[in-house]
DNA sequence: CGCACACTTGAACCCCCTCAACCCAAGTGG
DNA sequence: CCACTTGGGTTGAGGGGGTTCAAGTGTGCG
């Protein structure tokens, strides 16, 4: 089923001691649970990797021996049919916790689109944890249901939504910065290519870039590049992604 | 939004002491967590209540005030687009559990599609009870989870899978029970309408019916009435329902 | 009986998919 | 330097799976 070797891909894996204080999005991540103090007893069972694209580090129905926190980077989350046919269930960025799943095994494969870094957490050392952490578990329960949240949203969106109104919500769900006050600039990052966007929404990469290019001449969107856009007119586009018009 | 008022549906709510020890789902809800003594704290804060055909006593963007258990019946939970789309994100039955949500509110409405009985618990009071039973909160994830891999799978048959794959998944997925083992009749109960059926699986109540029709000609399976199906060749579903043929 | 509701079936249409050609940028290597 | 390849993206033409619209059947019930 995988494209590598279940065991050789977490060879080069470092231990540094206590790299969580350095950590980027500790704030957003599972380890927000944790103060300053404790939080170098989950760093003991941690273990640092980089991926580089491509690479596949979940395979679906393996049993969930790991879970893993993203600290850089994008992946992406998806199920597979046996003729291949792919659906994304969603991407996985800086401070995503990863391997939430019943025991029967991983519920989703998961790849690096990109370079990425991650903390790998043998399963059985964090479910002890979880008993000594009590707010360790909490955050786990706030984590669920903030996916079931965005689960039960891309229903709506895959079951009903026409392809302009998918591709509209895509856009502006998707995390943005607004650089310069006087002109703000709602500019969007795409680290992922089209066709993980049509495999995302339920579509083909043909009609995600057609519905770009109808949203470039309604001049609701610009694209200096292929995995960069410019949002010109979010309330429109918003209002489109929420079934109206 | 609602077409009842916000407080009236719960007047007529029943409080009698420890109905719990003769609850027929206890085992498959949250209670199966707590033994027979704790429970009492549990039953302590729930108000039992019957609706009927029809109402609809969750409300999606509502504060998320309670948290309901169904004990007999079947729901719809579904969200709403400004025109009337609908899809509906699953249906519970006896010993769901519902009300995980973000503190924003409610992410769905929930609907009675026939009788139905349940507890209901204030928010504040489980809350309460979480910190005192640790194991409930660990249930609580458990169910978290089992919700996000269904989640996952209805995201791939939304996403990629052909109308007939969709209703045979729904057809296999059913819950359903084999009468007579020297004659092994697999029936299936379907307590939702047409319409509902196609709500849940983004298709319209026409095309779920030409499938039942095509099954029916091919022989997998028979409708002697119109909320019950029995399946004759389920293998041949299955793998139908799993995108081979 | 007559009405409402659920379901079925047919015919026409349309949105999106499929297939195909083509563009463009970034390697790569002789 | 240019020829060639490769990966990602765009655009067009045609077809099809599912929707839409419409008519008709069956059934429970006041």
């Amino acid at each position: 089923m995988s494209m590598h070797q279940p065991e050789s891909i977490w060879l080069a894996e470092s231990r540094e001691i206590a790299p969580c204080i350095s950590c980027k999005v500790r704030q957003r991540s599972v380890c927000s649970a944790l103060d300053t103090g404790d939080l170098n007893r989950l760093a003991a069972v941690a273990a640092r990797r980089s991926l580089s694209k491509g690479q596949v580090f979940i395979d679906e129905g393996e049993p969930a021996n790991d879970f893993f926190s993203i600290t850089s980077g994008t992946v992406k989350l998806f199920k597979l049919l046996p003729d291949g046919r792919q659906q994304i269930t969603g991407f996985a960025t800086g401070g995503d916790f990863l391997g939430l799943a019943v025991s029967d095994g991983y519920a989703f494969s998961a790849e690096a689109i990109g370079p990425v870094r991650l903390c790998r957490f043998p399963r059985s050392k964090l479910l002890m944890l979880l008993a000594a952490f009590p707010q360790l578990e909490q955050r786990l329960l706030q984590i669920a249901c903030n996916e079931l949240v965005t689960a039960q949203e891309q229903m709506l969106l895959l079951g009903r939504k026409t392809a302009r109104e998918r591709v509209a919500s895509f856009l502006v769900t998707q995390p943005h910065d607004t650089v310069s006050l006087r002109h703000p600039i709602d500019r969007v990052a795409l680290p992922m290519i089209r066709a993980d966007i049509a495999d995302y929404l339920g579509l083909t990469l043909e009609t995600v870039s057609r519905m770009f290019s109808r949203f470039k001449a309604e001049k609701r969107i610009e694209t200096p590049s292929n995995d960069e856009v410019i949002i010109l007119d979010r309330l429109w586009l918003d209002a489109l992604a929420a079934g109206l018009h």
